[in-house]
RNA sequence: GGGGAUAUAGCUCAAAGGGAGAGCGUCCGCCUUGCACGCGGAAGGUUGCGGGUUCAACUCCCGCUAUCUCCA
């Protein structure tokens, strides 16, 4: 059987006993912040069972694409071999909300492995959690108490996926795959040996765990079941692992023929698997945009793809491969997840760059591997040694290790592990970002701030408590509702004042900036403005103001935003992805993703775009609904992660939609002028586009207009023949600088063989040298010292003294050459010399300068190292 | 969000508290029927930006920006 007719007999089948088929979310859980990713089908129901939503459906059957790679759910270690361990896999699912409970569950696993997937009954086993008699006795019924097994918490209470949310005791179905598979006679399901495979889980979600760890009973009860589809495929298709089913083989065969060996071969088995598994979860992650980076879930795909890349060293693999197999996983997977296919360029693009940057790495990674091991005493690499070459550079453990065994040297792995947590402790220590903040009046708050600023820029609230932060003398203030918009998705936070006016006299807070934390809570940025104490705002009413100035400018800016998104996926094309934004008061930055090279004409094509899109002066407006909605509508949703359930979307005539939580103005016209103000690569393939709108556009064409006459009235010439001007007169310049350079040397020439006419001689043990000094009162040090070369030249060996002054300082260099040097350094004499003209200098032994304000001293300076060479005058 | 590293010629990188270097590439010349090689020569730099210390900073210190990397 195919592994796509398992996926839609699976759902056909929960179809007919009432369930509704449900798709799968993202890899990106997006109302979920304790998920780095979906781990597990039922992340996208976990609210149906904590609370009281209304339900859509009561039943529900799911195939769910779920990742586990990075924070609590990973299985990365164990990929390749197990041969049934996943990075990224697909997960069948049925549910149950408040609706039915273990019988029917139970029922129907059975009746769908039995009699749809017709397993044979003697080798389906079951286990139970120990303390539920009531799920054993259900299984009594089907099959023999002896292929029903008792287990603990560890293995059969399930959950929650996360930190927090649904739990409960669980059920699994085990196959049986013969007992030459096994350990022993007494084996069992729940032991680690490969007799027993484990395919279907069970849960009953009965409770909720808290923040603290405590169980709370669920608000409704219900089931949630996982069979993987990559180990039900390989059941049905009677595979000694998950990767030679239909799901994996083409991969297996490219990555032989890739590599010119077979995976026959036992020990090379974990390699391709590991291949083959981290290409198909690097090939979904960045179908839903996410992008190789140095964070969160772009870290991750960036370990997946570098982990794969270093396993295909070990089938001699030495250029970027993966692209290619990302092509095959691509044919597998595309009529279940279409979007793979519509990508399948940009995927194959952003790992072959990804492959090629990992290569680079290793190569420069290597030699400060050599560099490291060469200061190296013994033949152990100290732990904190590997971990400044991990850490730093980049270089893979794997990797580090290989490299270290081939020179016979071993790592002290002890010490790096304990570098790895000390690092983790401080990462951990100071993310926290309350941390700075003391509190110093009210209580801390319990619940979000209300944001009221959509509607109105101003608002009566109550105090809730006041912050400080001692090190940038600043306080943060709390209400409980407010206007002020803090700063999120690019958009700055609002500016703008809070004034307590019940008292006999206004106390006002200044509010210079707008944030939010991770749980909801709003703070205001400032300072208080004349009298006044952080006692005054808590627990009062009080008005809370925004500057509806900052705001009108901001949101400006933002719509503005949108429109230059818009203009980016019309002129330059849609595969434009974001990639971050900067909405200001006074500027708007724009970062995106994009593969091709943009001309000047595609900037200026752009910006006559966006203002004919002004200048029609389409209406903005603003709808609420639930994200799915949203999607169908076609608005363009890059951050889900960062989403809520309801989300507004921001409509630009009929023309442009886009998720977005930030302020806007009401028609385009509202933003008069847009000009872009800077373009600029600021990463592989990453671009920047810089604007400014509205009066600040003006202001900028002032200043460039401004900038223009100032220059043309320079050249006295107009404006338009400016550059022909400029472009003459650096023409001239660089030829005066030849000439002048010319008659420099020309001038250092004659200077020199003049100077060198008054040589005197003086004798240095027996050898002839000379001295030669001058005042030149001409050019600057590096003339000088040009001519002191020169002059050197000529007489071969001595000592050349020359200085040059201007006002009141005198520059000098002191030259001596080489044998000279030892008995009369010129650092030496430069001492003496600034002595003398009271300065100071210093140098080399055999060139010095400094400078001095007494040039009158010059004759005194000469008379003095006269008497060092003990030349008669 | 935190730690570490890097920023020097078009590219790859050295060196270093006192006049900025190599290799490759480019251009010119020689050699050669031509090409490659070889030989000779030249052009190319605000040593990322902004402060500070110093007689003197490309180098030391501080801040910023960008890139790389590890951790969360």
């Amino acid at each position: 059987m195919k592994s796509s007719e398992i996926r839609s007999l699976y759902l056909d089948f929960f179809k007919g006993k009432g369930h509704s088929i449900v798709s799968g979310i993202g890899l990106i859980p997006f109302d979920d912040p304790t998920l780095l990713f979906t781990s597990a089908g039922m992340v996208q129901f976990k609210k149906f069972w904590a609370t009281d939503v209304p339900l859509p459906y009561q039943r529900a059957t799911t195939c769910q694409k779920c990742l586990r790679a990075g924070g609590k759910d990973s299985d990365i270690d164990k990929i390749g071999i197990t041969g049934r361990h996943h990075t990224f896999f697909e997960m069948l699912g049925n549910f149950s909300f408040g609706d039915y409970f273990k019988e029917e569950a139970i029922e129907w696993a059975w009746e769908f492995v039995i009699e749809r997937l017709k397993i044979p009954e003697r080798d389906v086993w079951v286990s139970y959690y120990e303390k539920d008699m009531e799920t054993k006795d259900i299984w009594k019924r089907f099959l023999p108490e002896e292929r029903i097994i008792p287990l603990s918490a560890k293995d059969n209470f399930w959950g929650p996926a996360g930190d927090t949310g649904p739990c409960g005791p669980c059920t699994e179905l085990y196959i049986d795959n013969g007992t030459e598979k096994g350990c022993g006679s007494d084996c069992k399901p729940g032991c680690e040996c490969g007799r027993f495979l484990e395919f279907w889980n069970l849960v009953f979600p009965q409770y909720d765990k808290q923040k603290d760890g405590a169980l709370a009973p669920l608000k409704r009860r219900g089931v949630d079941t996982g069979m993987g589809l990559e180990r039900i495929t390989r059941i049905m298709q009677k595979t000694p692992s998950n990767y030679e089913t239909d799901l994996f083989l083409p991969i297996i065969k490219e990555i032989e023929k890739i590599s010119g060996y077979s995976y026959d071969r036992e020990e090379k088995k974990p390699s391709f698997r590991i291949m083959a598994d981290h290409i198909r979860a690097a090939v979904f992650l960045i179908d839903e945009n996410i992008l190789p980076s140095n964070e969160a879930r772009g870290y991750v795909l960036r370990r997946v793809i570098r982990r794969a890349e270093i396993t295909g060293a070990d089938l001699d693999i030495k250029e970027p491969f993966l692209h290619i197999l990302s092509g095959v996983v691509v044919d597998i997977m595309a009529d279940v997840y279409p979007s793979i296919k519509r990508n399948v360029e940009l995927i194959k693009r952003v790992i072959q760059e990804e492959e090629e940057k990992y290569y680079y790495l290793i190569n420069s990674a290597s030699k400060n591997f050599y560099i490291a091991i060469e200061k190296l005493k013994g033949n152990k690499i100290p732990g904190d040694v590997a971990f400044k070459l991990y850490d730093t550079y980049g270089i893979p453990r794997d990797l580090l290790e290989d490299m270290a065994s081939q020179r016979g040297l071993t790592v002290d792995w002890n010490v790096f592990e304990r570098c790895l947590e000390q690092q983790r402790e401080k990462a951990r220590s100071s993310s926290d970002i309350g941390a700075r903040k003391e509190l110093i009046v009210g209580n801390i708050p319990q619940v979000e701030t209300i944001f009221t600023g959509y509607e109105k820029t101003e608002d009566t609230a109550r105090g809730i408590a006041v912050y400080k932060d001692e090190k940038r003398d600043t306080l943060y203030l709390v209400l409980d509702k407010t206007p002020f918009y803090p700063e999120k998705g690019g958009q700055i936070g609002d500016r703008g004042e809070i004034i307590k006016e019940s008292s006999e006299f206004p106390v006002e807070f200044k509010v210079m900036d707008t944030r939010i934390d991770e749980k909801g809570i709003i703070y205001h940025e400032g300072h208080i403005v004349g009298m006044g104490s952080e006692d005054d705002f808590v627990g009062v009413k009080i008005k809370a103001a925004v500057d509806r100035e900052f705001r009108k400018r901001v949101s400006i800016n933002h719509t503005a935003t949108h429109l230059l998104h818009y203009a980016l996926r019309e002129i330059i094309g849609k595969d434009v992805r974001q990639a971050g934004s900067f909405v200001g008061d006074t500027k708007l930055r724009f970062d995106f993703v994009c593969f091709k090279q943009l001309s000047d004409g595609d900037i200026e094509k752009m910006e006559t775009f966006i203002q004919e899109k002004i200048f029609e002066d389409a209406p903005v407006d603003v709808e609420e609904m639930s994200l799915n909605e949203a999607i169908d509508k076609g608005a363009i949703a890059l951050f889900h992660e960062k989403y809520g359930e309801r989300v507004r979307v921001i409509n630009i005539g009929d023309y442009h939609k886009e998720v977005c939580g930030g302020t806007h103005i009401e028609r385009t016209g509202q933003i008069v002028l847009f000009k872009i103000t800077g373009f600029s690569s600021i990463g592989q393939n990453l671009k920047r586009i810089e604007a400014v709108t509205y009066s600040e556009a003006l202001k900028r064409m002032n200043m460039y207009r401004k900038a223009v006459n100032d220059i043309s009235e320079k050249f006295n010439t107009d404006e338009f023949k400016i550059l022909a001007a400029v472009e003459k007169l650096i023409q001239e310049n660089e030829e005066k600088g030849r000439v002048i350079k010319r008659y420099e040397d020309i001038l250092a020439s004659q200077f020199s063989s003049k100077l060198t006419e008054k040589k005197e001689s003086f004798r240095v043990d027996d050898e002839q040298a000379y001295f030669v000094s001058g005042l030149l009162n001409i050019g600057n040090g590096n003339f000088i010292s040009s001519v002191a070369d020169s002059v050197m030249k000529e007489i071969k060996e001595g000592v050349v003294f020359l200085g040059t002054s201007s006002e009141d300082v005198m520059l000098f260099v002191v030259k001596v050459s080489f044998c000279c040097s030892k008995k009369f350094p010129a650092r030496e004499i430069v001492k003496e010399i600034a002595g003398i003209i009271e300065g100071q200098g210093g140098g080399s032994d055999v060139f010095a300068r400094g400078n001095g304000k007494k040039p009158e001293n010059y004759n005194k300076a000469v008379g003095r190292i006269k008497e060092i060479l003990r030349i008669q005058r």
